[in-house]
DNA sequence: CGATTGCGTTAGAGCGCTCTAAATCTTACG
DNA sequence: CGTAAGATTTAGAGCGCTCTAACGCAATCG
């Protein structure tokens, strides 16, 4: 037993499937009593319209597809909560997939949305490459939310990365370091952005930088941290690409007997909930996640309207958000 | 200029537009010949089949509906990693609905997902009340991720709420706790299994319960602190219902200027990755959430396949997972 | 060599819905 | 009372795909 159609609720409210079509969308121009007739005989069958037919009929779907990268980061949570609500305002569903962090996945998650007709599609810190990204974007609007990259093709929405790595430097200057680490986000996406901005806002102040390869989250940290306890170079400032590596960071040295902020100082990146914890109590470069969010949907809606040519690039600017993880240097 | 079809794939490659849809579906009746010129135009045009045309036609979709409570709350996140890769052992895709810990947003993505014609509902820490569930459940398969509550009608797997509670005390009370305070989920489906874990877990050792109200996450836990500590009966030892509430608590008594563990314990549950975090160091229950997902794939479609009536109710072990935050009691 | 088999291919109906154009019913007006 | 103008309602085609049944054709067999 199958569920009722639109032929089955016309039937039962003896009017034509085309009538029940117009209730269900509420038109205007049906008349009260064969509304409440139709409603009543599709609340006794339980009908559900089959989003599908629909879809199939109208030639499009009033749906978005997102892809984030990694549910598991809490920094992405915040820019869906910004996209869902700007979606909704614009009468748009948002079906959410998951990247896993892995680029491959990625690229199959693009494959389903766009055989699902998505209108419009939101990468949020894709791990994909440009060419794919740019492939993407030539069969259906797409939108990047993440940093840094040019992304040739596809309109983006970023925070300014370089300036957010510097905003963090400049910090650990001032507070009177000068030998400061950064551990970068290895393939990701932004990592790039951020580890430049770092590298000028040092040699711009005069100090050399050091880079080191880290990745997504905490343990990713942990490799780079031992390393410079090992090599016995340890110095008086990191700046993490992210807060979970940043995290993993603040591990990694409790561990190694290194006190934060006394013996090291450490800067994160996101400002996610976590940074915030009192007991992380992380300064950290602040993002306007759900701002991106909105944004991200605004621009890719625009672009499903007009079309205009050119990419839109949207840079935010970041903040500092000063905590407990930082200090001046131990004197010597 | 739309995106090419099945028609305009078989135009090209000089064949009918069944045989298209035997070589997408990869058919083995199909001859190579064929095969290769099909895939040629395909591949030439960009052709990308029609979900929607084809779940029309098939009148099936291969598609799971999830509900999440809330993509910001990690331990969602690993259940969802579960479930993702069950499902892809079995060839169906996953979307997921963020339910934004609101009932009504909860209650609409379900109607979504039943417009989409999943063939099966997996709801991760549904905030919906039991009507709505059942309600679901006798339209399409559903499962419940969750815990304690029964779900008549739905399948569910749970850890063993009460169990976790259990150890969560006996671990307090063998450090030497005997004023032990718990903070509730409030609304949270799973709430009501824990405290009464605890309630009763608290009398069969001969103490006196004591609830407060909390919440989801991290600034719920404020008001029942503060509430402690300005009556002047701030207990030992804390017992959260979830990770984000204990680091919440964690946050509020230290600003209120106690120490943990030293004057007070706080034991949370979940075992998020927050926990884990070293500077956090959370003792904590922990939930097999991985294996959780998997299990809710395998149960949902198997209820597919044949249809027993009984639900099914699995129930897992919980564990705990003991770390710096509890300590014996300060000597009086 | 005609009949049989089986493989590869195709025609055509149908999935549940929307949408256009046309049909029907009211109501208003001269 | 006839008719035009609206207001409602409906028939029917079509969205892109799958699936059943049937078809053509080459190989096989007695």
């Amino acid at each position: 037993m199958s569920r009722p159609t639109m032929e089955t609720v016309a039937e039962r409210a003896g009017v034509s499937r085309a009538l029940v079509s117009l209730v269900m969308n509420n038109s205007s121009k049906v008349s009260e009593a064969k509304r409440q007739a139709v409603l009543h005989a599709a609340e006794q069958l339980g009908y559900r319209p089959n989003l599908h037919a629909r879809n199939l009929a109208q030639a499009r779907t009033k749906t978005l597809g997102m892809i984030i990268n990694d549910i598991h980061n809490p920094f992405f949570a915040e820019v869906v909560y910004g996209v869902e609500a700007a979606a909704d305002d614009y009468g748009f569903d948002v079906l959410i997939l998951n990247g896993g962090r892995d680029a491959e996945r990625e690229r199959r998650a693009v494959e389903t949305h766009l055989q699902f007709q998505v209108e419009a599609l939101i990468l949020v810190g894709p791990k994909l490459d440009n060419d794919d990204i740019v492939q993407a974007s030539a069969v259906v609007p797409t939108v990047v939310v993440a940093s840094g990259r040019d992304n040739p093709g596809a309109d983006t929405i970023t925070t300014d990365d370089g300036r957010g790595a510097a905003l963090a430097v400049q910090h650990l200057v001032q507070l009177g370091h000068t030998d400061i680490v950064h551990i970068d986000g290895a393939a990701n996406i932004s990592s790039r952005a951020r580890s430049h901005g770092y590298e000028k806002a040092m040699r711009s102040l005069g100090l050399e930088p050091r880079t080191l390869r880290g990745g997504d989250d905490e343990a990713d940290a942990e490799a780079a941290i031992v390393d410079l306890a090992e090599t016995d170079s340890m110095p008086t400032a990191i700046f993490a690409f992210n807060d979970l590596v940043a995290a993993g960071a603040l591990s990694t040295l409790e561990a190694a007997g290194l006190r934060v902020p006394d013996d090291v100082s450490v800067v994160g990146y996101d400002n996610t909930f976590i940074a915030e914890l009192n007991h992380m109590s992380l300064t950290t470069v602040n993002q306007p996640r759900h701002q991106m969010g909105q944004l991200a949907i605004r621009t890719v809606l625009e672009r499903i309207e007009d079309d205009r040519t050119e990419p839109t690039r949207i840079d935010l600017a970041p903040t500092l958000s000063v905590r407990r993880s930082t200090a001046p240097p131990r004197k010597a």
